[in-house]
DNA sequence: ATCATCTGTTTTTTT
DNA sequence: AACAGATGAT
């Protein structure tokens, strides 16, 4: 190890270490003092192997950051002895900063605190020649990655549209998210694309990496893997370093990530004994909601084995939610069969606590309205702050709906893992031309911005380069340079391209005198990048403009042009402007970790929630990992739970009826209220969800048997024949006008009559008196749908609240044919039409 | 070489 | 519906 580190040099005055001795008090340390006991074991028990598993909201990130000053006040190791794997980038910035808050300052000297990923790469930049690339390495992102796939499926003359390149840069993460070189992987996967090349296109990708003097993000933990194999040595330095290892939602680790981790924890014996391991897992089964992306819940399982005598500490006091929330939420994940099976409980059960709440609307943007009126209200009413609420949707096409709504209402809202700011095309564009400065050999960044702006350089020119560098076996940039003093290519593209290549030359020699943003500024001018964005009229030009001033503005807290390229290659993720007050809006996947006062959870319906690929791709396990997700959601809240669902959403385009999530079935009634505009509410077992959508069951059989053996779900059934023909449910066509009305009288927004607020009564849970018809607002809402005998017949004149007027093409029970006048011919429910 | 139009595909989640 | 990629016209 050539890095100088504090184990040499004593601790530095200032140093995290210093301050943490210094902070430690004589007797028992006031760190520990306001810990559980549990807790208290999980920080103090350092020696050996430790798992400790931590539900929802016990103080697991609190445990994790103690345990490490800890460590450090009692002066067991130096900062940069401490390995601490996190999961997300957002984690290890929030370890750090509560480290820094325990210890006093800012936490310095933590250089193996990070990502797996950060970690890696800091590892494979020491030892790239091992594995024959150069220190300077680039990471490709998966645009590169697909753009460099394409070329390699071409370049076997195999057909790129029968062989998408996105399918196989999806089978290649998966085998290296197994830990799968070429000649590892099954024969039968190998098989399975390309003709039967997929093992000769993964061998010809590694080699072309190699050449680019790159890797993609697998590689950063593969190549490790491989190092430490094949060179004890050095594996055995790290050994030597890391006297601790602490690692974060262990539960989410995948096979490269655990072997990686093995790797390093596990000692070789030593005089017959086993050297102690002080590796501290923290994680929590039933938050494992990256199995689709090779995570192996199956790694906390299998601790013991991998750590003989491990110490296993239970977490199950939690501090964050009411009695409610952890009532509806433990009761959901309940249905899950492969867990451990933990039960979080709090000390302070109250009943006044809200409810968690179900709320049903009409379509995606009454939830929107529902939700942007109820964080209004509780901004009003309770003097709430936007920044302690949150919106946590399952998929994030969601997310634009509220976005929408919010812009109009003029709510401040933020958006979390959004688009990413380093993803976007014109960020991309510099970057790759900064790629190219710094990295001759990056290919991929040189093709992206050679013609961009357009200067006349097409596919021609750029093929005949191509074939140049090949003959050549040199890097695209040298090929050019070489090329235009030939007579290969025309006079025009020659003249272009020796400017191109001059214009580069020119900038690396820049690099190492000219202070980096200024060098990243006079690329982009002298570029004629930033003309071309000036010259664009379109509307958001100026916005991509504004862009590259921010990039250049965030280049300057790094010391250089590769550092900041390593950085962004990394994170992916600018830092959002915390500051100002605003509702977040978020994917329930990177909610996990985080908590708010109150939190809304829309778009609980089938397919969408769970998520119909889940279902189709995961069978069982697949629902688990979905109900694991809708219990992180849940279990984000601390005070509110705000559940939505809603009965019509478009999806790729068309409008789709959709019916309430089976994860609303699953709550308990103790500890959840329906939230019912109108008249009788029956309890939600019994009206409820289960007559929703009553016209999906026609053919729905599938729907009836298997996993519905819940008391609401029996209730539902109950009520449903209870009703018998006739009561069930909302199918009845009047029932769709009534809401109507009530939307428009209260909806505030005249012209959208398929807007509606949620207190409208829209049937939807029937307000089930039982077992008669059922009013709303005096009116009889459900007709008779057994007999379906349909108000409409073929040529009727119809109005449906999405498509318009049409025309009825035919009847079939309760479903209809129409013939829209714009829309063209759909099939819809009787339910959703009105007659003209 | 570049632009316009047409096609097909897409939308789960992320380091 | 929105977008990317491909194709054909200028």
């Amino acid at each position: 190890m050539t890095d100088r580190d504090e184990s040499k040099t004593g601790p530095r005055a200032g140093g995290i270490a210093a301050r943490a001795m210094a902070a430690r008090g004589a007797s028992a340390p006031d760190y520990v003092s306001g810990l559980n006991p549990e807790q208290r074991a999980a920080v103090e028990t350092t020696e050996g192997p430790v798992l400790v598993l931590a539900g929802a909201g016990t103080g697991k990130t609190r445990v994790l950051t103690t345990r490490i000053a800890h460590i450090l006040a009692t002066g067991k190791a130096w900062p940069s002895q401490i390995l601490a794997v996190t999961f997300t980038n957002k984690a290890a910035r929030e370890m750090k900063v509560r480290i820094g808050m325990l210890v006093g300052g800012q936490v310095e000297g933590m250089p193996w605190l990070g990502t797996f990923h950060s970690i890696g790469v800091k590892m494979l930049r020491k030892h790239a020649e091992l594995v024959g690339l150069k220190s300077n390495f680039t990471i490709l992102d998966t645009d590169d990655q697909i753009r460099l796939i394409k070329q390699l499926i071409q370049a076997e003359n195999l057909d790129d549209k029968r062989w998408p390149a996105r399918t196989f840069a999806n089978m290649l993460d998966g085998w290296k998210n197994k830990g799968l070189e070429p000649r590892n992987i099954a024969e039968g996967d190998a098989r399975a694309f390309g003709n039967g090349k997929g093992r000769e296109l993964y061998q010809a990708y590694q080699d072309r990496l190699k050449s680019l003097n790159a890797c993609d993000f697998g590689d950063l933990l593969m190549h490790p893997i491989a190092i430490f194999r094949h060179h004890p040595d050095i594996l055995a330095e790290y050994h030597q370093r890391f006297r601790y290892i602490l690692v974060d939602e262990y539960q989410d680790t995948n096979v490269a990530q655990y072997l990686w981790l093995r790797l390093l924890a596990q000692r070789p014996e030593r005089d017959g004994e086993r050297q102690a391991v002080n590796i501290c897992c923290v994680g929590d089964d039933d938050q494992s909601i990256y199995g689709w992306r090779g995570a192996e819940v199956d790694n906390i399982l299998r601790f013991d084995k991998d750590f003989p005598g491990a110490t296993v500490i239970r977490l199950e006091r939690n501090y964050r939610s009411t009695g409610h929330i952890l009532g509806a939420a433990s009761h959901l994940i309940g249905h899950n069969e492969d867990r451990l099976g933990k039960t979080l409980f709090t000390d302070h059960p109250n009943p006044d606590d809200p409810k968690v709440e179900v709320n049903a609307g009409w379509d995606s943007e009454e939830e929107a309205r529902a939700v942007g009126e109820a964080i209004e209200d509780l901004q009003r009413r309770e003097n709430h702050n936007l920044n302690d609420m949150a919106i946590l949707v399952r998929a994030s096409f969601q997310m634009r709906t509220f976005e929408d709504r919010f812009v109009t209402m003029g709510l401040n809202y933020r958006v979390i893992g959004g688009p990413r700011f380093y993803e976007r095309l014109e960020i991309r564009d510099a970057l790759a031309y900064f790629r190219c400065v710094c990295q001759p050999a990056d290919d991929l960044a040189f093709e992206r911005i050679v013609n961009t702006p357009k200067r006349g350089l097409g596919d021609a020119t750029i093929r005949l380069l191509h074939d140049y560098a090949r003959a050549k076996g040199v890097p695209l940039i040298a090929a050019a340079r070489q090329i235009v003093e030939t007579e290969e290519l025309k006079p025009k593209p020659r003249n272009t391209l020796r400017r191109v290549v001059a214009d580069f030359m020119r900038w690396s020699e820049l690099l190492g005198t000219t202070k980096h943003t200024e060098l990243a500024e006079q690329i982009l001018e002298e570029s004629g990048y930033s003309e071309m964005w000036q010259n664009d009229r379109s509307a958001e030009a100026p916005g991509r403009l504004e862009n590259l001033k921010e990039l250049i503005r965030s280049m300057e807290e790094y010391e250089s042009l590769p550092s900041f390229l390593e950085h962004v290659a990394l994170v992916m993720d600018a830092e959002q402007n915390a500051e100002m007050d605003a509702v977040s809006i978020m994917t329930l996947h990177s909610a996990k970790g985080l908590e708010f006062e109150t939190v809304f959870l829309p778009g609980w319906e089938e397919g969408l929630f769970p998520h119909q690929r889940s279902l189709d791709e995961g069978g069982r396990s697949g629902l688990e990992e979905e109900r694991r997700l809708a219990y992180v959601g849940i279990t984000r809240g601390k005070r509110r739970v705000k559940i939505w669902f809603v009965s019509n959403r478009r999806i790729h385009g068309l409008w789709q009826t959709t019916i309430p999530s089976r994860f609303l079935d699953e709550l308990p009634e103790a500890h959840v209220d329906v939230m019912e505009a109108n008249t009788s509410y029956g309890g939600y077992g019994a009206g409820g969800f289960g007559n929703y959508g009553a016209s999906r069951w026609d053919g729905a059989a599938a729907f009836n048997e298997g996993a519905y053996r819940t008391p609401g779900w029996r209730r539902a059934q109950a009520a449903k024949e209870d009703g018998g023909n006739g009561t069930a449910g909302w199918t009845g066509g009047r029932t769709r006008e009534i809401t109507y009305e009530g939307g428009e009288a209260s909806g505030g927004r005249a012209g959208r009559g398929h807007n509606q607020p949620p207190r409208a009564g829209l049937g939807l849970y029937s307000s089930a008196k039982r077992g008669g018809p059922r009013e709303i607002e005096g009116e009889l809402v459900a007709k008779s749908v057994a007999d379906h005998e349909s108000p409409f017949s073929v040529g009727d004149r119809v109005f449906h609240l999405k498509f318009g007027n049409g025309t009825v093409a035919l009847v079939d029970g309760n479903k209809l044919t129409v013939d829209f006048d714009k829309a063209g011919q759909k099939r819809v429910l009787e339910s959703f039409l009105q007659a003209v």
